[in-house]
DNA sequence: GCCAACGTTGGC
DNA sequence: GCCAACGTTGGC
């Protein structure tokens, strides 16, 4: 079982909306770092879902992967603005998971608290001066004492 | 809206 | 294969 964090900006998937859908694709991933991160992805994998410019910034809820990584059919569609002409179904670049909806947190833990923890929480991906990958692997200690401030 | 950080592209 | 130019992310 391994712990992931991913990012979303409010405006494109918000936390209210998967809390709604109950289940999201998450599809759109273009960079490769996180491409292979999110192939590293096993189902039953839990994720803490992270809101960035958002307000407040910080991570709001947990959510389950309950598919695995498979072609991302947004980069084959010239119409999406997630479309790569350099993916073809036969080699595809880009790959997606299937997610869902776990619980809320009782409350945002900001990304402002997380600093504060940045001792305890070790070398964490997120906090990482200059990080922008919007899929970040998380130790199971990160994950439980995150929790733990919750 | 600014800008630092960093990924990607493409000419050479 | 280098690297300048450019684009994007994301905190502030």
């Amino acid at each position: 079982m391994n712990y992931w964090l991913v990012k979303s900006e409010h405006f494109k998937y918000p936390w209210a909306q998967l809390v709604k859908d109950k289940k999201a694709v998450w599809d759109g991933v273009r960079n490769y770092e996180a491409r292979n991160n999110l192939r590293a992805m096993k189902k039953g994998d839990l994720v803490f879902f992270y809101h960035s410019n958002a307000n407040p910034i910080g991570i709001t809820g947990i959510m389950k992967i309950v598919r695995e990584a498979y072609p991302d059919f947004t980069a084959q569609n010239p119409d999406s603005k997630y479309y790569d002409p350099k993916s073809n179904s036969e080699n595809p670049r880009w790959f997606m998971v299937d997610v869902k909806f776990v619980r809320k947190l009782k409350r945002v833990i900001t990304l402002d608290e997380l600093k504060q923890h940045a001792d305890a929480l070790g070398d964490m991906a997120l906090l990482r001066k200059g990080n922008r990958l919007s899929i970040n692997p998380v130790s199971k200690e990160q994950w439980e004492y995150i929790l733990g401030l919750e």
